[in-house]
DNA sequence: TTGAAAGCGCTAACAT
DNA sequence: ATGTTAGCGCTTTCAA
């Protein structure tokens, strides 16, 4: 019997109430700096917070009609992504200064986990919660509405969002690389992408690089989904396999940078180069994209930004203080020298 | 006046008691899979709540004396870490899958913030508790042992923890590192790191590395602690920085692997070849370390592993089955062609 | 198999 | 400036 099941030892209101000689309420205003107590009832009150190390009990705090939840759900496709691991840092970081407490979660692409997630984190009563993406499923929508909280929706912007969206426009981001691309003269591009961000229709960037590049005479001669997450190894693996089979390609636009750089190590070890025999482009604006010795054409997206933003207009709307329902941040193109 | 303060309209345990011609309590059991109810009632039951969109409130079931909280608190050093970003998608997943919400913090390599966020965190009166490191402030371990919580120490191993461990002996692989590196001829070492980890006296596998490489007839030419984040970009100018100081360095042994890939393309610009001048390894087996022309030599850290491994156990333990208290995986060393 | 009652720790509302 | 009361939604305990 190692442990025992331990009795709840925790110091509470009435405790430290009845140490100090006072009444449980005056503590609580004392501890929440509300008025309604004098310098010297305070200066007891803390002293005995301090003797007894009392934590303060959030559920119970949380619980009843006071309802003054300081927890936040966030859900994001995964963590391991850097885009989403520097958002997440400053999401956090802007919750944790005004004193709320994130609950994170994934739902890797489908919006079927995203409701999942949602159904077990509205069991906790958040203050409100934020979404990456604008995708959620009917069950979704109804949970939100049901619950009448606040949502942000953040990453891609959403012009008609559910409550407030801070994002950029993808649509455009692809756009612009195609008029870039087709600027330096590139013909016939091949988009690479993982599938199921593909299917789960979260590649607008795809869309909008297809409309721009085919209306100005391009063409894509090839669209490859890997079943695989994004990610160095999958464009490498994605390259070899699609430059094995298509000859006739002149650039690839790549789902994001990792798959980029995945893709221009396997050119490189085979000696193809870019951009001369072939041109590379990514997207998003990672670390390494503008330190090799090749530097990516990309498209920069302010993480930091999108992070920091998305937690202040939830607690802006929490406050009642005025917010915008739609808040854009610019991605813009990179030259590098791949494409 | 676009949205109103809401009601609470949510549907609670009596409600669907009414509707279902039942007690709450029994209701509360049919939910809760408890016996105590006939299978006529079940379903009474829980037609009424799908009818009602009835969602639990899990603040109310955590609170009280039964507290059977299913939060779970994780501190990691920063989520846009690639190695946090693996563990934590690994361990978000377990808990999920085992009805667990994780709630997670940073601390961004100060037992300050770490003891700044536990406190926060324990006001949840979580289950348990998840934290990176084995490095905790006097004011943590305090706090850990009045919660009587059970506590996981992952990353690298902790041979007398708290309560439980999880991760890789760093000193080691810092060890063997530097075996390979005098079998390989070097003798002039520098370490390049962050200034933050490493006077957190994180950084272990240096002192490993050290330890062997000079017992060996090496010498440590220099160490360069660098007052920013570990990061390809950290990684670049740290290797610009030191090397136009100094000449007399024959390898560099990096913090981590994404510096180690920053320094590697630093010497590619200038025309610096790699390992013929300069030796590099790096630490943690990232996914870009294996595809790049030159492959990084590294040391692979078994990070789902150890993601998976630490919210299993955490589990274990809080169902009273049986642990281990120390649970150690492996860190291997894998050549590349960088040293 | 079912129900009734008590209470968890806190805060809003209403005294004093 | 301070105290009293009531109640949030659920589960534990005890009774039927």
């Amino acid at each position: 019997m190692k442990e025992k099941s331990l009795k709840k030892p925790t110091a509470s209101l009435s405790h430290i109430a009845e140490a100090a000689g006072v009444s449980k309420m005056t503590v609580s205003r004392v501890l929440r700096d509300v008025d309604g107590f004098s310098e010297a009832t305070r200066e007891k009150v803390l002293r005995e917070v301090e003797k007894s190390g009392y934590l303060p009990n959030r559920i119970a705090a949380a619980f009843g009609p006071s309802s003054a939840s300081t927890l936040v759900g966030v859900c994001v496709p995964r963590m391991s992504s850097h885009f989403f691991g520097v958002v997440l840092d400053n999401i956090e970081h802007t919750f944790q200064r005004f004193g709320f407490q994130a609950i994170i979660g994934s739902h890797n692409q489908q919006v079927s986990e995203e409701e999942l997630w949602l159904k077990n984190i509205l069991a906790w009563r958040p203050a409100g919660v934020l979404l990456s993406s604008k995708h959620h499923s009917k069950g979704t929508l109804k949970l939100l509405k049901d619950a009448g909280i606040p949502v942000v929706e953040f990453w891609n912007l959403n012009t008609s969002p559910l409550s407030m969206s801070v994002g950029f426009n993808e649509y455009d981001s692809g756009f612009d690389m195609a008029r870039y691309a087709i600027l330096k003269g590139y013909k016939k591009a091949a988009l690479l992408g993982s599938l199921q961000d593909w299917d789960s229709g979260r590649l607008d960037r795809f869309t909008g690089f297809e409309k721009c590049f085919t209306d100005a005479g391009g063409k894509i001669v090839h669209k490859d989904k890997l079943n695989d997450t994004p990610g160095f190894y999958s464009g490498f693996y994605g390259t070899e396999n699609l430059l094995n089979r298509m000859q006739d390609v002149d650039m690839i636009y790549f789902q994001d940078d990792t798959m980029a750089l995945g893709g221009l190590a396997w050119c490189q070890r085979k000696g193809i180069r870019v951009p001369e025999d072939i041109g590379i482009a990514g997207w998003g604006g990672h670390e390494a994209a503008s330190i090799l010795v090749e530097r990516l054409t990309t498209t920069e997206v302010p993480m930091q930004k999108i992070g920091t933003l998305s937690a202040e207009l939830l607690i802006r709307k929490l406050r009642e203080e005025p917010t915008d329902d739609v808040t854009a941040v610019t991605a813009k193109l990179v030259e590098g020298t791949t494409l």
